[in-house]
DNA sequence: ATGGCTACGATCCGTAGA
């Protein structure tokens, strides 16, 4: 079972990456957020065409979420409950037997600014969610882009970012609260090289520098946890010609756990 | 030097991302 998350940043341009991917990666399922376009223009022809079925919560322009996967999809569910949003930024299914939870979490764009509060009450909003929904199933992933390097092992210069937004301690304080609900950062789970990051800046030749952080994540609640083999980023979709800024994260489960 | 890309939807620049 191979559970994987890509921001593609424009799934109309990243398309034929994203099928050439699917083809090679073969996950089982896919959580794909900045979708940047309306459902009706989603290509789920296309993708059914590879063998996915989709969930999809789109939007013009901005933000955008979609759950693939290469068997039925149940209980589809956009939107954080009693949290009014007009940004597309959560969907959620039942696949393989689990609770697959697809996030784009807020940019926040700087600290103190009106989007870094919305992040926070975003971020306090999500951790309410994800509490409720391990009480429904205990097999609970969540993953996605969040925007927020957990440590400073995941960040390639913590003293240019000290204090920036993704790595500030209130940020660091709401992922550390999904944390404390019992889901584990499915990365940290195995001995890993150092300098793993799953964005580059595109300006700046970040890529070629790894010049990176590590923002896209899979946290798994404690029986999924427990069935986890393997968990690594994909770097090989960054260094094609008009890559995402994004590269795949993935978790592999043992199945029958 | 606080920029530097990239995508989008509006035009030929502004907004947003991270």
């Amino acid at each position: 079972m191979k559970l994987a998350t890509w921001n593609v940043n424009s799934i109309k341009v990243r398309l034929p990456q994203l099928l050439d991917w699917l083809a090679g990666a073969k996950p089982d399922m896919l959580c794909l957020q900045e979708l940047k376009t309306e459902d009706a223009k989603f290509p789920r022809a296309e993708l059914e065409a590879a063998g996915y079925t989709c969930a999809v919560s789109g939007q013009k322009t901005y933000n955008g979420v979609a759950i693939l996967s290469n068997t039925p999809t149940g209980e589809i569910a956009a939107g954080i409950p009693g949290f009014a949003d007009e940004q597309k930024r959560v969907i959620a299914a039942t696949v393989h037997g689990m609770r697959v939870v697809c996030v784009y979490c807020p940019n926040g764009q700087a600290v103190g600014s009106d989007k870094y509060e919305y992040k926070l009450r975003w971020f306090a909003a999500l951790r309410d969610y994800l509490a409720a929904e391990l009480q429904n199933h205990p097999r609970l992933a969540v993953a996605g882009d969040f925007n927020v390097a957990p440590e400073d092992r995941d960040v390639h210069d913590p003293k240019a970012w000290e204090g920036q937004v993704h790595v500030s301690e209130p940020e660091r304080a709401a992922w550390r609260a999904l944390l404390a609900l019992g889901l584990q950062d499915s990365f940290r789970l195995f001995e890993q090289p150092e300098k793993v990051y799953s964005w580059w800046d595109y300006r700046m030749m970040g890529f070629r520098r790894n010049a990176g952080l590590r923002i896209d994540h899979v946290l798994l609640s404690e029986e999924l946890a427990r069935a986890c083999t393997s968990s690594t980023v994909d770097k090989a979709p960054r260094k094609l010609e008009r890559p995402s800024d994004h590269a795949p994260a993935l978790a592999e489960l043992s199945t029958g756990a």
